[in-house]
DNA sequence: CTGAAAGCGCTAACAT
DNA sequence: ATGTTAGCGCTTTCAG
């Protein structure tokens, strides 16, 4: 006779359905059915089915429960990092709507690099989930291949500047940039500094810039300067890039941010300098962060709309379609109160 | 012939390993064997099979394999929310350990509701994880059972005032509560002002207002007031409590908010009205938020050690040990600016 | 309304 | 170094 190995780290013996079966003197089959809420059981077969399971403390192997019905009701979401608040923020767009399904998400992080991206795809897809999110719309030659062929509902998220895999949710970080743009010019500054990241990695924070540029050069004006920097985001880095660049040109009419964390720390800086804002100095950043209601001054921003990206992507999902719809959601200016009035 | 009904949502019918052995030539086994770097397997082979595999673009189904190896690679990890920046930087030190490992965290969240907890760790125990992680010690009592019976290694983080299922990893609350009076105090504060959550959810900031109190009575000083909100934290809400509160009582000479992000807002608050921190008042938060580096002033704080509590807590799923273990680390004072000098 | 049989895709154990 | 066999715990299908 052949004596399965056990892992050496087991415990107890997995409790199994055959053993509720017995206890409630039933067939294993019309166990699974009650569990499952699924066919005709007779009520008094229920009841007895469900007391003896719970008086057993039974847990169904949702394992065994996958390979044989062949569905998985897990969707994977790979998301740069937890660290930025952004990705929470969409985390709770697509909570919200799945916890009205029997779907749940399950996260993976890339921390921005491609390759750890790849590989957390191919796990998530090991485990043929129903559907898959992933944000962004830049990826290895692999994880596209990947994303293409999985079968399953696939959508990118929170950018559709590009050329996605499949079904896109999001905003067009250009066209964030160009209206940023044409705010800030229609309020008459001119003299328009850039302060964002420097990794290559925020491909849309590139993007904002991008349409800023043009947005700028379509009125003739250039941006004046521009400063990156490494690392997180925080009031420590807006406060520092600001003073950087604010002694490298102390005419600067305007601070753009690639995010409001940032921004607040360049408000707190100017408004230490004694700086008149938005009459001397115009601030805005990017995201429209709630924490940060309560600052001294409510920043110009742009909403990023990324709980909405959230649900309508876990929407696209949810109706199991292979669709390759693209969804741009507008960015919407909050004017604030760091720009001038037009 | 018995027709397998398959989900009428599949795509293709799912790649196998036996495909991939067709194509090299060889048996599953052999298959299985160089995907998984397992056993001896002659250098010709392992090449012939990877090539098929990728040509194919094949991946595995883990959900087979798990079931066949009775072996999970998957650390459930049960957090209320990823709103609060805490859980994430827990989820840091998670993450940064197992991915040393073979093991991967799969996160899910509570909504700070006990039910909705216990709902969570049921399904995640469904998928027999190789280990559990959960923030806090309180849980429903069914909760409770269904982790102490799961046989696999189960870690409570963030507490360590309670009574654990297991091993627990945190601090103590109630320490960083009475640590905190005993400084004010050294500092001569003496009308103290506690702003804090309203939901009973918060039990660690329950633990350390009654910290708090403990640690004023023993110097026979009581709290002269105390605030609670219910919602979100943020500069808006610290902003909000903090006048509230000052004009109840202008002659406060401290407040103590439940976080430093509220506390935030408090400080933005009391420089507007130009009062003079730290000598007529004094701020102190809770938790030290790096983000929050570059305010005007270095709010006075306690680190809550969260990265390290994810990196002991998955160092000890990781080793695999069913223990009882409780380790608590100390809650460490940072002075920042906000508090006089000893 | 209930049960029996087959098998999901993979891996452990036992050959060779 | 490679193959063969049995079976993980559940659900699907078909038969009462």
């Amino acid at each position: 006779m052949i004596l399965r190995g056990r892992n050496p780290f087991d415990g107890k013996p997995q409790l199994t359905l055959r053993d509720v079966a017995e206890a409630a003197g039933v067939s294993e089959m019309t166990v699974s059915r009650v569990l499952r809420n699924r066919g005709d059981v007779s009520d008094r077969t229920r009841a007895r089915v469900y007391s003896a399971a719970r008086s057993l403390g039974y847990v169904p192997n949702k394992i065994a429960g996958a390979l044989a019905s062949n569905r998985v009701n897990l969707v994977g979401v790979v998301i740069p990092s937890l660290s930025n608040m952004v990705f929470p923020d969409v985390l709770g767009g697509i909570g919200k709507v799945l916890s009205e399904t029997p779907l749940q998400p399950v996260i993976g992080t890339s921390q921005y690099d491609p390759e750890t991206e790849e590989k957390v795809i191919y796990e998530m897809l090991s485990w043929r989930p129903s559907g898959l999110i992933v944000a962004g719309l830049e990826h290895t030659s692999a994880a596209q291949a990947m994303m293409r062929s999985a079968g399953i509902p696939v959508v990118e998220v929170m950018d559709v500047d590009g050329d996605p895999v499949a079904a896109a949710v999001g905003i067009s970080h250009i066209r964030a940039g160009r209206d940023m743009a044409r705010e800030i010019l229609a309020r008459g500054y001119r003299k328009i500094g850039y302060l964002g990241s420097g990794s290559g990695g925020d491909h849309r924070a590139q993007k904002r810039l991008q349409g800023l540029r043009e947005g700028l050069s379509a009125a003739g004006v250039t941006l004046t300067d521009s400063c990156f920097y490494e690392g997180a985001s925080g009031f420590g880095t807006g406060r520092q890039m600001s003073a950087d660049m604010l002694s490298r040109h102390p005419d600067l009419d305007f601070l753009y941010y690639n995010t409001d964390m940032n921004a607040a720390g360049g408000l707190l800086y100017c408004l230490e300098k004694g700086m008149k804002i938005p009459e001397e100095i115009g601030l805005a950043g990017f995201n429209s962060f709630e924490v940060l209601d309560g600052l001294p001054m409510r920043i110009a921003t742009m909403d990023s709309r990324r709980t909405e990206i959230g649900q309508k992507a876990a929407e696209l999902i949810a109706a199991n379609a292979l669709s390759d719809e693209i969804i741009a959601l507008e960015p919407r200016f909050l004017e604030g109160e760091t720009v001038r009035r037009r």
